[in-house]
DNA sequence: GTCTATAACGAGATAGAC
DNA sequence: GTCTATCTCGTTATAGAC
């Protein structure tokens, strides 16, 4: 009966896995905005209540859609810093930041999907935080490594922005000041700019040559988050 | 006869502005990808094919609102700009950076349309270029400003990247050298990681107290393209 | 000339009966 | 799960009001 139950669990991810492969594939044909349980259903021959077994609403097809997609990104900018994982956090900084655009260009409806427009009248529920939180956790821990070592370049902070970095450092990265932490998010979401910026068309005719100039834009990132050094070492 | 004229202009002028009002109330509630002309006819009391008097077709129509919107940012950006026309380069930049932002956040929905998600199916014209370049020029003007006076900081550009920074610097800014206008340009789309994180929910629970961050960032960004100055004084 | 209304097309979504 | 009747949509041709 193990096995029997095996095969229902098989035949149930796969059925579960298709239904998410034509709903990707209208997301790219029609937006997020217009995916509708009715024409995946169309698509794969079975009628659109089929799928409630699968999945409860519209809603929950989308969230799974969007997980899936923090998490590819996730593991590209992961594996892509595994690589890397002896050399110095700037250039592991680099590798995260190149992996990142490199997945957007070759996934850009799921990119639009979770770094695009809110989608009308969805809100994401919290079961996507842990996912969309991984390439920031990453890029945390190459400042945490670096400041752990010989340390990372710092600077003041407007005094106005003291009480809400304290707050970011106690929740984000205990481990890390404030005066690194701040830098640190602001350039996690410039890098989003400059993905975005190419993938959605404001480079046209603006920056033709993009991953020169891409590299070149996250490495500034490296620099303004404190990894200053060219690093001719290895190991931090 | 002038005076007939002028009263069939009026109203017609009145009744595209009705139009464009009732579309974007309609992309605040559904979205871009789902404005529609027969429900923007219904809404305003007419028949849809009345309104092919004023856009020849829908996708006409969502050019006018992306034009708009572009203008409105433009606008916004440049009489903040005005205000602070006397001030150094450095307080410029930070008064234009803050007053995208603080239009991004008024009118979030028309931001989506600009710098979200591609709306599927439509390909932005050539017209909406100059609209959406309004910004990025009244910031290489406030560069171009720094760079005649007493100059910007300037540092070395990757070997790869020679070429299309030339090319760049022809295009968008041929009295600005190369490694100027990268930054420049890198520090523009990253502007708008920052306003789309902050709008589309990616700060919540990262970032909570925003002006100050927000602030704190574009200080940093105009760092980044060479506006290193405190400035104390006040002219260029 | 300038506009709005009517009617229709072909395509697609949707609701409900069976 | 199937079928049908009724919605939506963009768009056009045409007729008539001002």
């Amino acid at each position: 009966m193990s096995t029997a139950r095996g095969a229902r669990a098989r035949a149930r991810i796969e059925v579960t896995a298709a239904i998410k492969d034509e709903a990707r594939r209208q997301l790219a044909a029609d937006g997020a905005a217009k995916l509708s349980l009715r024409a995946v259903a169309r698509e794969l021959g079975v009628v659109s209540s089929a799928l409630y077994r699968y999945f409860p609403s519209r809603d929950d097809l989308l969230t799974a859609l969007i997980i899936d997609a923090y998490n590819s990104l996730g593991e590209a900018a992961e594996s892509a810093h595994t690589v890397v994982a002896e050399a110095g956090p700037r250039a592991r900084w680099i590798a995260v930041c190149l992996a990142a655009r490199r997945w957007a260009l070759a996934h850009p409806h799921e990119y639009a999907l979770i770094y695009g427009s809110p989608v009308p009248g969805y809100v994401a529920p919290q079961e996507t935080v842990p996912a969309a939180a991984r390439v920031g956790l990453l890029l945390i821990g190459v400042v945490r490594d670096a400041y752990r070592g010989k340390g990372v370049a710092r600077s003041a902070l407007a005094a106005d922005l003291t009480a809400e970095a304290r707050r970011m450092s106690a929740d984000l990265a205990p481990d890390l000041p404030p005066d690194v932490i701040v830098p640190l998010v602001a350039a996690w979401a410039q890098l989003y700019g400059l993905i975005g910026f190419e993938l959605f068309g404001q480079f046209n005719r603006v920056v033709e040559d993009r991953e020169p100039f891409f590299r070149q834009a996250v490495e500034r990132l490296a620099h303004d988050v404190g990894l200053v050094h060219p690093e001719p070492g290895t190991a931090a």
